[in-house]
DNA sequence: CACCAGGCAAGTA
DNA sequence: TACTTGCATGGT
């Protein structure tokens, strides 16, 4: 008699953490920055958003109010490097409005209610989806959420863990259903995807060749 | 040059 | 409900 095979997500976590080390994520100095990060990175390299960021702290305009109050056109144009200007400036305005009419502006105030409540409230705000609203409610409030990529998606699906075309509510349930209900398990967890995804499970290399992740789903069944 | 990047909403049938 | 398309800059 085997014992249980282990959970193979922690494997598979374990594993990460101890080859790529930790990770210290979100990248952003505070939450209002974090928020502004979630939503200018929408299918968009990393690299693009930080021009935009850098921009807007040269502008002084990481505040809830600023952002609230700022023309729509002139927010455009200093986001601009982040692609999808125009759209993405829009998003921000209706966030912040949100921010602003439900919460003042102030983060310790929408930190007090409860995940329940937050994430079909963030949901309901144009321009603010699943992996947005999530990546907002664990960086930046740290509620207990896992955030789902397409990174996540890639990688498990071309360990051949979970269907190709799983959706994302499905594919988060499957990670919560499996994990223990941790702010920072799922923060580090997820930014672990995102790095081995990066550098690894891009869509130019099908393969992953280099793929370190090795996975426990075989035990070895003796013949 | 073509393709891709930590999505999302609006339009169509 | 289930596809499809627009959005846009910067790196490879």
């Amino acid at each position: 008699m085997r014992s249980r095979p282990k959970n193979p997500l922690l494997e598979i976590y374990q594993q990460l953490l101890t080859r790529l080390g930790p990770s210290h994520w979100w990248p952003g100095d505070t939450p209002l920055e974090i928020i502004v990060g979630a939503i200018l990175t929408q299918n968009t390299s990393w690299s693009n958003v930080e021009r935009a960021i850098a921009r807007l702290k040269i502008e002084g305009a990481l505040s809830a109010s600023l952002l609230f109050e700022v023309d729509e056109a002139m927010l455009a144009e200093w986001i601009r490097p982040a692609g999808y200007f125009r759209i993405k400036a829009k998003r921000l305005k209706h966030f912040f409005h949100f921010f602003m009419k439900e919460y003042q502006g102030r983060i310790s105030r929408m930190q007090a209610q409860p995940l329940e409540v937050l994430r079909p409230q963030l949901l309901r705000v144009n321009g603010i989806g699943p992996e947005t609203a999530d990546s907002i409610l664990l960086y930046a409030l740290g509620k207990p959420i896992f955030v789902v990529d397409a990174y996540t998606q890639r990688i498990f699906s071309r360990h051949q863990l979970i269907a190709e075309e799983i959706g994302y509510e499905d594919l988060q349930t499957y990670f919560m259903d499996h994990l223990p209900e941790d702010p920072q398990l799922f923060n580090e967890y997820h930014a672990l995807l995102v790095r081995l995804g990066k550098t690894f499970c891009r869509k130019k290399n099908p393969r992953c060749p280099e793929c370190p992740l090795t996975l426990p789903t075989e035990s070895p069944r003796n013949p």
